[in-house]
DNA sequence: GTGACCACCTGGCCGC
DNA sequence: TGCGGCCAGGTGGTCA
């Protein structure tokens, strides 16, 4: 399940394989991958474009293309992959024919996956990008912020982190870690949070994704990267998937409940 | 405007 | 062994 992390780990494979190759076509096997604008227009504008660079915005990752940025969302269980004349697997829904005769293949199991192409002046004044809130790393990110961007949010913490429009790339996992390591109950509402923890939830948010990012992604169960690497950082999660063990720091059982729909594991004694 | 719920999807896992 | 049902979860849409 890719976050930020995983994203970013994607962004670095695939901008080392193919910026400066030039797409000659693209076949769409399964239609509601593409989402804006409808797939005849996508196929249509994205021929002849040069990869010029590969980005990252949140969980998004941008290909700058010569006039269009193209967005690509791997949701749940996204995977780009470079293969030559191999047979199109199942779960290989979009295929992009390049220059040199390899083709980029975006493999989801799950379909929830989602694509934009984007004109380039247009890309952070159009959804999705003019939607994000900011980078765990953006100056601007400090409790002041929060305590504003929270104030009238009468939701638990675990929910408002999961919130893009407010810090973009937290999914599920990292929020789990973020809040074990600032010591907040999950269930906490966000705008009763004091300063102290809200700098706390800044600093272990950058602390535990710039730790994932080193460490390739965190796997669970079905991510891996473009170049078919496995993340290690799932050795290093404290709580996430981790029911019934003992909690790192004061030994007691870690236990799991659902916040809004999503398992959320913590430690009772350490987040009170 | 806010919050709760559901749909989208498929494979893995568990219980019977 | 085989089957049915639940669960996983990021995001957008709908409804109260």
């Amino acid at each position: 399940m890719p976050e930020l992390p995983e994203v970013e780990t994607v962004r670095k494979a695939l901008k080392s394989q193919i910026q400066d190759r030039i797409i000659n076509s693209v076949d769409v096997l399964y239609d509601k991958i593409i989402e804006y604008p409808n797939v005849s227009d996508f196929k249509e504008k994205i021929k002849n474009q040069k990869i010029n660079d590969i980005n990252r915005k949140g969980k998004w990752l941008i290909f700058e293309l010569d006039d269009y940025c193209m967005l690509s969302h791997l949701r749940m269980e996204g995977k780009y992959f470079i293969k030559e004349s191999e047979p199109i697997l199942k779960h290989e829904h979009v295929i992009f024919n390049l220059d040199d005769g390899t083709t980029l293949r975006y493999n989801d199991t799950r379909k929830f996956g989602k694509m934009h192409l984007i004109e380039k002046q247009n890309l952070y004044i159009q959804k999705p990008l003019n939607e994000l809130g900011l980078e765990p790393w953006d100056e601007n990110l400090d409790s002041d912020f929060l305590k504003d961007k929270y104030s009238n949010k009468n939701l638990p913490i675990k929910t408002v982190l999961l919130d893009q429009s407010i810090i973009t790339g937290i999914g599920n996992i990292y929020a789990d870690e973020i809040l074990f390591l600032s010591k907040i109950n999950p269930l906490k509402k966000a705008k009763v949070l004091k300063k102290k923890e809200l700098d706390n939830i800044i600093k272990y948010t950058k602390d535990v994704l710039n730790r994932a990012i080193e460490a390739g992604g965190t796997t669970i169960r079905s991510y891996e990267s473009s170049e078919g690497v496995h993340g290690r950082f799932q050795t290093n999660l404290l709580v996430h998937n981790r029911e019934k063990k003992q909690c790192p720091e004061c030994g007691k059982t870690i236990v799991k409940i659902r916040v809004n729909g999503r398992g959320t594991y913590y430690c009772s004694n350490c987040q009170k």
